[in-house]
DNA sequence: CCGGGAGAGTTGACGTATCAACTCTAAGGC
DNA sequence: GCCTTAGAGTTGATACGTCAACTCTCCCGG
């Protein structure tokens, strides 16, 4: 560092347009996920990591790792979506502590419900703006920036959502 | 839609790819912000686009549409930097409300170091990672997207930041 | 047995984002 | 002149996200 340049206009211009980008894609599927399910992103995220699941309780640990949020991220969302009756934890020994969390039957409705609507905005939203050519090359540098940029995983599952 | 299937194995793969990139990307270039400047990435956004206007006042409304903001969003952020003191507010007519914004002194030394050092950051994190035809698809796909998606604004500024 | 540390989870404080409700001013209609 | 409306900004409520501090339990060395 230190001979930080700044950016080119042109460049400045390239990284400004990308992130309008990604902010009014993210925004539209924010917006339709809120107004056809009643659920926002983070709850669509939680729900989907727990319905892979298929029934098996899992840690709240468990779940930081998967959706790659800090885990007080994990506890204060679940606090909410308690709340609102989408999980419940459950307690593990007899009197110990350590929760697992698993859906409600009407988490089990929403998260259904949700992938299904949801995937079919990314489809409409994103899948199908993109040509051939687009599409293996963002993808191609998806997996790179992954790789660079966390490091530990070396493959393991798919996160939740987003 | 209502044909919505839901996505097959390897779009949804696709897609949570793209999104943890986006997400890896964005997080490293705020903390960053965050550790070498000490601002957010909203602070960052504001202080850029006052800074564009070289000195002019700008009115709330005009911070908002610039910014793709709400207005209440960039009225509280304003609260929120006018405390740290990077920003004033001032009176327009004699007696009347409407407000003018401005940076501080402190708050166009801010703009200026971040702008250096965060310029240095996207290249580093995200322009040299990118091959010359991921450069070039990647740039294509933003402005079609943003065309889309965005049917107003024909040209228009850049906007601040992120 | 006991004291201390490591893991797992929670909590609180605060900054950030969105929505709806509110205030104030200016403009028009009557 | 008064009332209504529209535009501009602010405020409050609530959800989301991050960091640091805290609690509990387990476990290990002594």
């Amino acid at each position: 560092m230190t001979e930080t340049r700044s950016l080119e206009p042109e460049e400045w211009e390239f990284w400004d347009t990308w992130m309008r980008a990604q902010r009014l894609l993210t925004r539209e599927l924010e917006r339709g996920l809120q107004h056809d399910c009643d659920i926002s992103k983070a709850e669509f995220s939680l729900l989907v990591t727990l319905w892979q699941a298929a029934g098996r309780e899992m840690r709240v640990g468990e779940l930081s790792e998967s959706l790659d949020w800090d885990k007080s991220r994990v506890s204060h969302q679940l606090t909410r979506m308690e709340k609102r009756g989408f999980v419940k934890r459950t307690q593990y020994g007899a009197d110990g502590r350590r929760a697992g969390v698993g859906l409600t039957a009407e988490g089990r409705r929403a998260a259904q419900s949700a992938i299904r609507v949801h995937g079919g905005n990314i489809h409409r939203h994103f899948l199908d703006s993109l040509t051939p050519e687009q599409a293996s090359v963002i993808r191609a540098w998806s997996e790179q920036a992954v790789a660079r940029l966390e490091p530990h995983r070396s493959e393991a599952a798919g996160d939740g959502a987003s």
